[in-house]
DNA sequence: TATAAAAGTTAGTCTAATCTAACTAATTAA
DNA sequence: TTAATTAGTTAGATTAGACTAACTTTTATA
């Protein structure tokens, strides 16, 4: 049985190994620095993992997850997305709201009742912010998106997730009137200082680098973005 | 913020000294077998709630429940008894499982998520165990009850919770085929072995003490039990 | 009331997870 | 290709929660 801190490191690796576009290894500093801890704590940790056959691991060397590390790390991160969706869609709960009490819950163990949840919430595809759920094998689809700032002028998109789930975020976004699904035309895009003109539901706003490289979108005029052939 | 080691403290002196008939301290001996540690472990705790002001207690004396620790525990009463109920109603989870989810999800801490539960669930008074539910100030009516074993020959009761929440005996109470709110006719008692003779829905059984004393059961004649004035 | 038994305490040890400070290896840039 | 910077390691300390073994206080009983 894992302990919490384990199981943290491993859904921590999960997303800086598989998540994290074209990269399936990572050091012991950025590591440390994801889990907010000193880079010797995650030195320790890391050969306790590699004990238990988690992660692979050598002397100076990168950190990255066995098929069993990963298997664990996925079990997290499904267990994180389902209870989410469980917050915001039986409780009400609002999804600024969800990520941190889903901190939590994503620990508790049973496979029996996250497999209960899945089925009672009519096994969701994405949770809240639009982060798609693993399966009970702990696979997982990772759709094609960019980020807004990768969007050029002129380009009509629509929001498909979000990669920031802090609550000041999540409520920026909200204050904007910005809802998963809804699309987003690029109006002007200021090279000097990176700042965006967007237009949603006929509403003009203004923002920010910090506001378009956590807002993951798609070409809005073919949905299957994987195929897209318009410019975006 | 109270750890999961001290809640468990605090859990078990509200079971302790608040819901065990006529005791309101307990030694540290008892507290220490029944979380299963040992009389030096309680010791240390039990002077670390003391500096929290969660109970009180002085060297070679009893330990008892503060108002703060008393509310703290029954908070945890409280989620556990209400995750139960969850799992038991919306998951479909069978009694004798639900317990030891519980004794993970009991440690839960947001109030929002707990308050926004209970009324998910209706308010519900009473878990799957027949034990009745702490409300949001941490008050809780214990309805007036006795064992099975309590009762005498020719009575006739309703059985409305179970003590032991064990798999096992759960699972016993299932063969025999007894259910929350059935009615029990005690037909025989052996003084001898205290074996007893019941009748559930027509059909006898001959149970053992390690049955009759994990049996709550009110008069079925006047269900107000409080009151009840037959022989019972 | 003296003594044996039960209950409770203390000192010292252990493990998991963290830290700091000092060290070493690897990489980058002059 | 050497020096500086960055990345990673090690040793030693700390804290929470547990343990054992030895001790002390309280209670029960002869
Ligand atoms: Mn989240
Ligand atoms: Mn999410
Ligand atoms: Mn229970
Ligand atoms: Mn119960």
């Amino acid at each position: 049985m894992l302990s919490f801190t384990e199981e943290n490191y491993l859904k921590a690796l999960v997303q800086l190994t598989i998540f994290e576009e074209g990269k399936d290894e990572v050091g012991v500093n950025k590591l440390a620095s994801c889990l907010e801890v000193k880079p010797a704590t995650v030195n320790d940790m890391v050969r306790k993992l590699k004990v238990k056959s988690l992660v692979s691991y050598e002397k100076y060397g990168k950190i990255s997850l066995t098929p069993i590390g990963r298997n664990s790390g996925m079990m997290v991160i499904r267990r994180h997305r389902l209870w989410e969706t469980f917050l915001y869609e039986k409780l009400d709960f609002s999804w600024d709201e969800v990520h941190e009490l889903a901190e939590e819950l994503e620990h508790i163990h049973s496979q029996k009742l996250i497999n209960r949840l899945d089925q009672f919430l009519g096994f969701p595809e994405f949770d809240p912010h639009g982060d798609a759920i693993p399966n009970v094998d702990g696979e997982i689809v990772i759709p094609f998106r960019k980020t807004l700032s990768e969007s050029g002028k002129g380009d009509i998109v629509k929001i498909v997730a979000v990669k920031d789930n802090s609550t000041a975020f999540l409520q920026y976004v909200d204050k904007i009137g910005l809802v998963i699904q809804d699309e987003i035309i690029i109006e002007e895009k200021e090279e000097f200082d990176s700042l965006i003109t967007i237009k949603i539901k006929g509403k003009q706003h203004v923002v920010s680098p910090r506001f378009t490289d956590n807002i993951f979108v798609v070409c809005a005029k073919c949905l299957k973005a994987n195929d897209c052939s318009c410019k975006y």
